[in-house]
DNA sequence: CGGGTTGTTCCATTATTCGGAACTTAATTT
DNA sequence: AAATTAAGTTCCGAATAATGGAACAACCCG
């Protein structure tokens, strides 16, 4: 597979006490979930604070963080809290870059920018999150990092529930039993039957709508976009304000969304070659 | 200090071989060395190519890699090369959205880029590169993450010797010491002498040009920001196009680029509280 | 088919991490 | 101001994970 294909598959190691397990993969592992741990804080986490959260013993969780402020990926104030550390931006900047999905998706999300005036995002399934890949605006200058970057729930977003569409059953399965739902809105899913029902109707129709499940105000109409052997799946979609879209309108916008789409499955089969 | 406050002294393990050194870090950093190369490479690379790169044995570099990619910071395509992880943009899309000197920031950039009508960067000194925090440009749709999270050398931009030039002597000296310069057009520094020179005419002066040194046809006026203990270093600059931009012209730019590194340093103090 | 290249697995050795406890420092209460 | 509690740091023997050499498998390519 290309570089931006993966399992899209794997598990997410989490629950909800806010005690997250390790990962099989001894040091690192550790040290990633304090990583989340400190990246996914709405503020800096001071060394309580953390110590509460990882259940580590107070020895080894800093020396752990000592580590990670040392490599740069996490920095500590004057109050001695722990923030995300700069050279992720670092590391970030070249991921993104580099992307190749992204690169053959770009000029086809300007097209669809284009012919509907709306803001397109592009977005890829990883465990059981949609992380945005790119976003092209309208007018006005965009307010960079803004939502790209971003992993958001795949159950209550249009790319995300798109992209569900195309896992194989199994697959499918294995998420869908460890998912555990938020509710944003009044109208998202929080159970498993009912996202169950809405996928298999997106999995017939080929393309699928946010109404309003992930941010009051906002809807969306999305198609998936997957290699053949399912492996890499994510999606392209239009998203705007409820009272600018209709789902008239939506519906109408099914059509140019799923060309899109089919344009970057097509850009990608040329890239792989034609043996795939 | 703040978040984005670190050391600005540090120094960076990399020598010219090639061969890049362990951090005392013990695993991460090793393997934060491996993702460095994975990251800074311009293609995927093979296993054996970051084998070489390397310089470790087989069989540990094909477990660390896996261990990298089973974390999600390294991916591997069909053909088995390794390109970056999308995961890192999760983590740097929060690191950014929530910088606090970004924030303070950001107004006074949008006030800039208004008044001069050119593009408008902000930066952090990190060891001896310089991390682009965020940019605000005319017109046009911004390129996202098209600047913002690259590190470029401290030596050869208007931020980077800003920056410097505010560096106590010392970790100056140090940095120095340590540096190993890259010629990228004719006007770039190419030995400490001629730079720390430059340096301290900047020094006396408040602001730095970037006279085509990284990027030929490219000129940029620049001033310094950092705090009282001089732990954290920044700057602000405004860029453009040699053709457009005449020396005189950014001699008279100079002026407004170090008011808006004043209030942005008066946003930080107010941050900060009164008593440092 | 054969020979080189590339990637993967195994396992005894070695180095690192672990984690309890003692210790220092700072904040809060009496 | 002294006493008390909380917060953060350091230490070191025991437990665990990383190391790296070598053997093994897969894949080209001529």
């Amino acid at each position: 597979m290309l570089p931006f294909l993966s399992r899209a598959d794997e598990a997410m190691d989490s629950n909800r006490d806010g005690i997250m397990q390790a990962r099989e993969t001894g040091t690192l592992g550790k040290l990633m979930v304090l990583l989340d741990l400190v990246t996914h804080a709405d503020a800096p986490l001071r060394f309580t604070d953390i110590l509460s959260l990882a259940g580590q013993p107070r020895g080894t969780l800093h020396r752990q963080l000592g580590h990670l402020v040392e490599e740069g990926l996490i920095e500590v104030d004057v109050d001695g809290r722990y923030a995300p550390g700069l050279r992720l931006l670092d590391f970030a900047a070249r991921s993104w870059a580099r992307n190749e999905f992204r690169l053959i998706a770009e000029p086809h999300l300007a097209d669809l920018q284009q012919a509907t005036g709306e803001t397109v995002h592009l977005g890829v399934l990883r465990g059981s999150s949609i992380i945005y890949l790119d976003k092209v605006e309208g007018r006005q200058p965009v307010r960079m990092y803004s939502q790209i970057g971003n992993a958001s729930p795949c159950y209550c977003t249009g790319v995300g529930k798109a992209a569900l569409s195309r896992l194989p059953a199994e697959s499918l399965a294995n998420l869908l039993a460890d998912l555990s739902f938020t509710r944003f809105t009044a109208s998202t899913h929080v159970s498993a039957e009912t996202l169950l029902a809405e996928i298999r109707e997106i999995a017939d129709l080929g393309y699928a709508f946010d109404r309003e499940e992930h941010e009051a105000g906002i809807r969306c109409v999305a198609a998936p976009i997957w290699s053949e052997d399912r492996t890499f799946i994510g999606g392209v979609s239009i998203t705007g304000p409820a009272y600018r879209l209709s789902m008239e309108l939506l519906r109408q916008w099914a059509v140019p969304v799923q060309l899109a789409a089919g344009r970057i499955m097509e850009g990608m089969r040329i890239r792989l070659g034609p043996r795939r």
